[in-house]
RNA sequence: GCACCCGUAGCUCAAUGGAUAGAGCAUCGGUCUUCGGAACCGAGGGUUGCAGGUUCGAGUCCUGCCGGGUGUACCA
């Protein structure tokens, strides 16, 4: 059951029965609109759901917003449904707010249906769509670094909450694999490789090679003065920036020699990045990297030209997207090598034939958002067969930044790698995990490990998917494996709260979901608890909307908090009857809710902590 | 230069144009003979960078400043 469609459903009813009326001149094409003005209240002190069109809408009725909600309420009331689940709404409050609340008898009955659910009483889209998530990316031939976390663990988490949504959802993994940083591992396998090094750990090699050639490739002052060994390379090679891009376009033209050693470093480089997504459960339906989009690359340039988008320009060739002046997207370098916007677009068509998706999400960096403008502009035009009817969304998140507000580096201005990361944040959380009561203890050291690692590895991506994407990020350890406030351990620990209580009353969960005759809703904390728990399939529905997970993270964090309230109040093994069931279904409804939605967010659980 | 993003409590952050701008940390106070106290309840703390404007209503939209970040023709 959701409310507030629900609700949403009798608005629509009450508006459209406003326009056939003639009160106020509402088009078809404006109800949606003013639908999204019914939602939850700010203050439940106002009730449960509240509607703000009223206000609105009176300049265009020509009448007092008052008198608009009056007539507004007069055929909610009678809209089809509306008394079964709401009481009356009463006189509009304020300048024509129109305040609604669940009736206590249709929320117990909502929260005891949602208890016996599998889907916890969360409605599946009504009109599935088929999306494309393209997130993580990374380029393979660098080690990843705390930058690719942030697409890793929101792509993962929207993919999983549009899964559950009832979307048809396809993950992919558009790896950088074909790019000029691959001409830098070539360029420095030729000329300064360590075969022995390569032998006993060729990551760590190529990693090394890949560090060493882009300082001396960049060639910037303060970097050489820094590391001698790039200096001295420098010295001897003058001309390395130029050789690497080089060695990129004979890469791309095929040549033989480049192209045996990039399959040979490729499985290397595949392992290295593949153990960090087994460790951090994120798992992708296809890899297709930009060396599976190269065979399309010179036939999207010659399409692109015949269409007359695509020119000559110094030797280049670049889409005009705002006449001469403005700089044009590069598709195909003066050395004859493609670019990533080359790639991006050929994706584009490739997947709208093989995919047919009405949505592509693109997880990247904020400081890619000029790219995405222009290569969907260049998309658009380009006409492409169904391409009008496909939203193309760039979803944009901010930088990790140190506790100094500085990007996130090492105290030796090294990136930081994100294996190094992981393990700092399990071994931090070990240190917390091990600080608890030793009384109900009696973990293993297995268990410890293991309940570390889902606490430390879940702070992480917790602290990143409750912050808003669009903003930059201060990286804290302390703040994220606080035990207070929204964080992972928090969530965690209330879960297993959750499950300490059926333990200690060797309550049988199944049977207690199969039977409870029906929850209360009585006291003003199991009420709340309950509404809370049904607004589980809204939050979905927003995250969705906007692409935010944090409007989840919020969510569960409010759930978690709602349950400790009416924990801390109210007996549960210790009451009676029809109530002590109805308390305990509300206790298993609560800790499924929650495990669920951390799952949606790639999040474990423990049983204890 | 131009474009985009950001500026909210001491700190880290919330708040689809709605009602009294909310949390956590930190500070101070309270509850309870612990159903997991790793809890709960409460207080103080704000001219939402500044100045205008639109609106019944602006942290949110528009304009101009100030401050910070990012991008800006052959990296991705």
């Amino acid at each position: 059951m959701n409310f507030r469609s629900a609700l949403r459903r009798a608005f629509r009813h009450a508006l459209e029965g406003l326009a056939a009326d003639g009160v106020a001149a509402i088009g078809p094409d404006d109800i949606a609109g003013l639908l999204e003005q019914v939602r939850e209240t700010a203050d439940a002190t106002f009730g449960d759901y509240s509607g703000t069109m009223a206000m609105g809408l009176a300049k265009k009725a020509g009448r007092k917003p008052r008198d608009v909600a009056v007539e507004i309420i007069r055929r909610l009331e009678a809209a089809p449904g509306y008394a079964a689940v709401f009481e009356p709404p009463g006189d509009p409050v304020g300048p024509g707010f129109i305040n609604v609340r669940v009736t206590d008898a249709a929320l117990a009955a909502a929260v005891t249906r949602a208890v016996a659910d599998q889907r916890l009483g969360v409605a599946a889209a009504e009109a599935p769509l088929t999306v494309v998530v393209d997130f993580s990316s990374p380029n393979v031939a660098k080690p990843m670094h705390v930058g690719h976390i942030r697409s890793t663990v929101i792509g993962d988490a929207l993919a999983r909450i549009l899964r559950f949504r009832g979307h048809r959802v396809i993950t992919d993994n558009h790896l950088g694999d074909w790019g000029t940083q691959f001409g830098m591992i070539l360029w420095g396998w030729k000329h300064c490789r360590d075969e022995a090094a390569y032998a006993l750990d060729p990551t760590a090699e190529l990693g090394r090679l890949y560090r060493l050639v882009r300082r001396v490739a960049d060639a910037k002052p303060e970097e050489l003065a820094a590391d001698p060994a790039a200096a001295a390379l420098a010295a001897q090679h003058p001309d390395a920036a130029r050789e690497v891009l080089a060695e990129t376009a004979r890469l791309h033209e095929g040549d033989p020699e480049n192209r045996r050693l990039w399959e040979a470093f490729m499985p290397v480089c595949r392992g290295e990045i593949d153990r960090i997504y087994a460790r951090l459960h994120v798992t992708f339906d296809h890899t297709l990297g930009e060396s599976f989009f190269q065979p399309l690359l010179a036939g999207t340039v010659r399409d692109l030209e015949a269409r007359g988008l695509a020119r000559e320009s110094r030797g280049a060739v670049g889409v005009f997207l705002r006449g001469d002046d403005g700089p044009p997207l590069l598709i195909r370098k003066a050395d004859g090598a493609f670019l990533y916007a080359t790639t991006d677009l050929a994706t584009i068509r490739w997947r709208l034939e093989h995919w047919k998706p009405d949505r592509i999400l693109y997880v990247v960096d904020h400081r890619q958002s000029e790219h995405f403008e222009q290569v969907f502009e260049a998309a658009r035009r380009w006409g492409l067969p169904g391409l009008d009817d496909v939203e193309l969304v760039h979803v944009a998140f901010g930088t990790v930044l140190g506790e100094d507000g500085r990007p996130f580096k090492t105290r030796a201005g090294d990136t930081v790698g994100l294996e190094a990361l992981l393990d700092e944040g399990v071994e931090r959380a070990a240190a917390v995990v091990g600080s608890g009561d030793e009384g109900r203890g009696g973990m293993s050291a297995a268990d410890r490990r293991r309940v570390a690692e889902t606490v430390g590895i879940g702070a992480i991506k917790y602290a990143d998917l409750a912050q808003n994407r669009t903003t930059d990020y201060v990286f804290s350890f302390d703040k994220m494996l606080q035990l207070n406030g929204n964080t992972a351990a928090y969530m965690q620990y209330a879960v297993a709260r959750v499950e300490g209580i059926f333990t200690k009353g060797g309550v049988d969960r199944e049977a207690l979901r199969r039977h409870c005759a029906g929850v209360l809703v009585s006291d003003p904390r199991e009420r709340a608890l309950a509404l809370q728990l049904l607004r589980f399939g809204e939050a979905l529905e927003d995250v969705e909307a906007d692409s935010r997970p944090n409007v989840l993270t919020a969510w569960l964090y409010d759930l978690a908090g709602c349950y400790s309230t009416f924990y801390d109040a109210l007996p549960v093994l210790k009451a009676e009857g029809p109530e002590r069931d109805s308390r305990l279904a509300l206790c298993d409804l609560t800790g499924r809710v929650l495990r669920q939605g951390l799952d949606l967010l790639g999040i474990g659980t423990v049983e204890r902590m």
